[in-house]
DNA sequence: TGTAGTGTGTAGTATATAGTACACACTCGA
DNA sequence: TCGAGTGTGTACTATATACTACACACTACA
């Protein structure tokens, strides 16, 4: 799913309950120029900033972590993440590609209860 | 350690034994002016891109993510991983966030002996 | 002793990123 | 019916990214 288009389908629904949600007062929220959130939303200009993606995810009540990967961005925290310790996390990544969802879960359900 | 310095440090070691690792030859082994490796080294220009960084690795016979930490990214490759299910890697990694090695490290071992 | 090779200073460039500013035509409720 | 609010077209801009090109002074060794 495109990221613009995602916006404006996510916008316009909160809209039917909620006139305050048009393209116009949703810029003025999150603090840009009505254009170009709506060159966004047609995919007219690539995907804004991590910055102003996170703000439209908190007026949208959308999670900022998919927002960020439907505009192709990764959180800065989560390569801070990586950063800190790369050769350990770009391992462990790449071997958990290909796993199933399920196995990621267990792994972090088994490090959250701190058995190490 | 800064990149800049980090890369002067290891190539003048391998230039001990093998005198083409002046830098005015790696630059042109790695593709790049001479005048801007240099200020790479000395810290005067950022980092340059993954795609030189990488090459500069395999010409220092470093690690690539080691090297791409350092100049403060995340390989292209690991940021389409958690792209792909961003949810599950999001938490994944604030989780692992402050999990010692040893414990990443079995986590990676069971993922790759395949018990899912 | 001269020339091949070394590192560096300075100036400039192309492209991408991340937007602003303003005007325009349309619509819809009072 | 008119004016407030809507979305959009066009033109611009500032900053960052990722380099190239060329000239210069120094050094080392044949």
């Amino acid at each position: 799913m495109a990221f613009g288009g995602y916006i404006r389908e996510v916008r316009e629904l909160r809209r039917r309950d909620d006139r305050s949600f048009s393209l116009r007062q949703v810029a003025g929220r999150v603090g840009i120029e009505p254009a170009y959130l709506s060159k966004i939303e047609r995919g007219q200009t690539p995907p804004p900033s991590e910055r102003t993606i996170r703000r439209l995810a908190t007026e949208l009540d959308e999670d900022a972590d998919v927002l960020l990967a439907m505009a192709g961005k990764v959180s800065q925290d989560l390569q801070e993440i990586v950063m800190l310790r790369p050769k350990l996390f770009a391992d462990l990544l790449r071997q958990l590609r290909e796993a199933p969802d399920h196995a990621v879960l267990r792994v972090a359900r088994e490090i959250r209860d701190g058995d190490w």
